[in-house]
DNA sequence: CTGAAAGCGCTAACAG
DNA sequence: CTGTTAGCGCTTTCAG
């Protein structure tokens, strides 16, 4: 127990001649204290240092002040937007945000972080974007506090999010509007990663709304990007190379809608002449690339998500359902009418 | 207090009729336990749903099992790849990472955070890319826990990362030695964010390689692009639809780099026939967009400052200064002999 | 308005 | 090998 320098409640009570109660109480300025006390405990507290123990308390009340935040890996853009957001009103209350970043759990002892890692640090819970076992559902239970996700719809945890299908349907149509008829699309579909929630959605609502039109999907024009930049530029590159391919891609995230850009540009093609490309979020590079995409704003999500927790930390009743997260069109240049059409 | 339903230790004590000293030595595998009570006790342990508590353990040994690390912003990735870095080593010791984003700090109360909000609930601190006030400083001594900082040189602080001046000297003389002789620059130099570093290095080692060598760089020639891509891609803009613009532009990140080369092909020129391209880092989209750049691997800075901080947490001697970083060149396709020269 | 005393859940000497 | 006894630093009745 190497407790350094730092000063206790206890110090500064006995250097003031009064009790811990009473220093306790001032710090905190509870009713029922003399204002003078409350000052001169306040000032030799700053003098001698003072600064709470967060275990202290943490055992004495019950409440750590911390939440936890699960994210399947960092330097994505959505999932860092959401943390940014729970982070941002997380800090305005006081609470600290505690990171596990699951994509180093993987393959491990694979995420029995429930157990080992979460003991009763975090007053709450905050998931994005990620699928849980039966198991670990069961111990989120046990551990009972407030847990909500962000992101695609997770099974058995509440969620707030875009509707995914509505999102994907706005695009297609915009796409079809234009009059586009020969459609790609490139969505994260694959057992890469199975923990981590894919919107299904997605892909289920392009395909509708494109056969409702009458387009043509071929086999060969449905891609799997994994949400990421490089990936899709690779899984791209050959379609475009080939005989055949679609005038309009619709990317289920602009990351990948970047890549496919990129795949188009190196064929040879122009964007938007030859192929147009939209994409979902307005992620931050989307302006630059003059992307037309869906926007959403992971950052208030993450911000819905923390503050409903926090209320219910702090008794409110449960929320069971979040209305869908706002998204909007947003067309720029890289979204035109056809090759040949008016 | 409202401590759910969770067992604790006298509980599982109680039930097996031992003391709770045993069961807590048992649940840690102390020398000097039976085998079989070591057995039972893990096992009703279990069944019990235990979970230890991480306040109660904290305030008893004085550790908290958990790291802070400060952050300018997420959602860059830099310091993305930092924290995973860091993340990755705490969690493979049983460590959580406590992250603070200053970005929303910033503006508010600024900043108090030593005070009010590392509550002694961290055992170590690594800090990413920040300046810090003397007062901050003085608070982290009193603090007394090992810190490190990654990145550029933090006064004040231990720093790991590489030698800005060497990194900046070898992409400049890469270009120099293609026959370049009219150099552009784009760093992060501007006041918009005075509390988080910026390589001042980077320029100066250009400055004074370029200049070495003889090479004309035109004051409209040195820009600043915040080490944002979008930010890059705007200022560099105009300056590739004047009438005189440099054959290499120098950039100290990939994510200015990419954003220059959206600019030089908006102004209607090609990379690299008309103008060279270079950056720094290897960001994951680098190779996307076949660009030449110093390689650097801030995860592993991360891991590096990790593992340090929890050597010393362990009782290891303190280290004072780290070797620089490694980097190396990274020739790829953005970068080519200057038009007209063979 | 303030003090005394009893814990929160766990670890850590000391004794057996 | 196991039990007892004190705390860690703070909050919180319950009495003055």
């Amino acid at each position: 127990v190497d407790s350094s320098n730092l000063a206790t409640i206890a110090e500064i009570a006995a250097a003031l001649g009064v009790s811990k109660s009473t220093v306790s109480r001032a710090l905190r300025a509870m009713p029922g204290v003399s204002p003078e006390t409350i000052e001169t405990v306040r000032r030799t507290a700053q003098e001698m240092g003072y600064i709470p123990s967060g275990a202290a308390v943490g055992l004495s009340t019950g409440r750590n002040h911390a939440v936890g935040v699960l994210v399947p890996a960092l330097g994505r853009w959505f999932f860092d937007s959401v943390v940014t957001g729970v982070g941002r009103v997380l800090a305005a209350q006081g609470y600290d945000v505690v990171l596990f970043d699951l994509d180093r759990t993987v393959g491990e002892g694979a995420r029995v972080f429930v157990r080992s890692i979460l003991r009763r640090r975090v007053d709450a819970l905050v998931v994005v974007a990620m699928m849980f076992s039966d198991e670990e559902l069961a111990e989120f239970a046990l551990l009972d506090i407030p847990i909500v996700a962000v992101g695609p719809p997770t099974a058995g945890v509440r969620t707030i999010g875009v509707n995914d299908a509505a999102v994907m349907t706005a695009a297609t149509e915009h796409v079809l509007g234009l009059g586009h008829r020969r459609l790609g699309f490139i969505g994260g579909y694959d057992n890469e990663s199975p923990s981590v929630v894919s919107p299904a959605e997605r892909e289920h609502a392009f395909m509708t709304t494109a056969m409702n039109a009458g387009a043509v999907v071929e086999a060969t024009w449905m891609l799997s990007g994994r949400y990421r930049c490089a990936r899709a530029r690779e899984v791209a590159a050959p379609l475009f190379r080939s005989a055949s391919w679609p005038t309009a891609m619709v990317c289920a995230s602009d990351e990948m809608a970047i890549g496919v850009m990129l795949a188009i540009q190196e064929a040879g093609l122009r964007v938007p002449q030859d192929v147009s490309v939209i994409g979902v979020d307005d992620h931050e590079l989307a302006e630059a690339f003059d992307l037309t995409t869906c926007r959403q704003d992971p950052q208030a999500q993450g911000e819905i998500a923390a503050r409903q927790v926090l209320a219910e930390v702090d008794g409110a009743p449960r929320l069971d359902a979040f209305p869908p997260a706002d998204f909007s069109l947003v067309v720029r240049g890289t979204t035109a009418p056809p090759h040949g059409s008016r």
